[in-house]
DNA sequence: AACTATTTATAAGA
DNA sequence: TTCTTATAAATAGTT
């Protein structure tokens, strides 16, 4: 540049290197800023000095929307697990979460709507609509195994019941035949005609 | 620059400018090289065209390095965060999706689709989901009816044997305190603690 | 950090 | 695009 080529190696004086890295740097950054300005581009340029200190410039967005946009173009890599990669799967379990909590919000929401407003789900759409009907599904079927469980119960007190009144009755036919052996009784209890059991598969949903 | 001075805003003229952004752009990474060399700097340029493009250099290993590298120098976006600390938060967020998927999947319990007839429903046009849709839900209503048939009939008959056996017992005491006056029987069915009625809307549905 | 002699980059034209 | 060239800008060496 002036008062001398450049020799396009590493300068070996120390301090001619550091005095020459703060001038190129700040023009590098400089000419990254006119090209970005003058073209319409973005740009963005990261420097790490010999001792790691770090300088950057991202003409537009943040650095790290550069960074990201850098990512969509050059989606051809993806080496083993690096932190950015890291990063970018906790990002997107976020985004997963938040969609899904957006889901389950908008399906309460329908579900609400709908219960609250009557005929005016109407003006849903065809997705909402869908989500609401699985919402739906789902309410139904547990109140539905509410009714089975509330059913089950009472079949076994029911049970209970016959067990205890069997053995009442038992019990009490001995007494009879017993101490009045003269008095015949019939076992009432042999007319019933049904199945006393049924398969438990039955309560199953 | 040459031959006029340069204005520092947007070049109007898209000639001017497609021009001017290949020469600069040339020069830009140009420079940044020098840097690297003459300075021993690790150096990273992205420009993206208005047209989107992209042209990059990273002088020393690759630019996904040199990202990683950026990343771990600006930990402002993520303060004071362990790696160790980064996985964790991924297993919690991944721990959150699953269960949220859970959820969602209970919500689509009415999926017997693909237990039934294979993961083949892609394949089907509307038409043949509604039709299927439609069978399926007068299927499980049929199974649901019958259902609800043999519980009611079960329940039916085990209040009918309680019947018998309360008219039983209540037969044999009177005979035991008829004739075996001195021989006190408790009223065993008196303890069954269970109420014996349960709304007749529970078994709608 | 400022100066300045030169080199380098580049705007405009071809 | 590329080449040329006049000139602006950058900067190496000096102070």
């Amino acid at each position: 540049m002036a008062r001398g080529k450049v020799q396009l190696k590493r300068i070996v004086n120390p301090v001619h290197r550091q005095v020459t890295f703060c001038k190129r740097r700040a023009g590098l950054l400089k000419k990254a800023k006119e090209l970005s300005v003058l073209c319409d581009a973005d740009v963005g340029v990261v420097v790490f000095s010999p001792q790691g200190k770090l300088y950057e410039l991202s003409t537009k967005g943040t650095m790290q929307g550069l960074i990201e946009r850098y990512m969509k173009c050059t989606s051809g890599f993806l080496p083993a697990e690096s932190e950015t990669d890291v990063h970018k799967r906790l990002l997107e379990s976020k985004d997963e979460v938040n969609m899904m909590t957006q889901e389950i919000k908008l399906l309460e929401k329908g579900l609400c709507f709908r219960s609250i407003f009557g005929g005016a789900e109407g003006a849903m759409t065809l997705d909402e609509l869908h989500a609401l009907e699985k919402h739906l599904e789902s309410w139904i079927y547990q109140i539905r195994a509410t009714k089975m469980k509330i059913m089950s119960q009472e079949i076994q007190v029911l049970k209970n019941k016959e067990g205890v009144l069997r053995a009442a009755n038992k019990y009490l036919q001995q007494k009879v035949e017993e101490q009045c052996g003269f008095f015949n009784v019939e076992p009432l209890t042999t007319n019933i005609p049904y199945a006393l059991t049924i398969p438990n598969e039955i309560y199953e949903y």
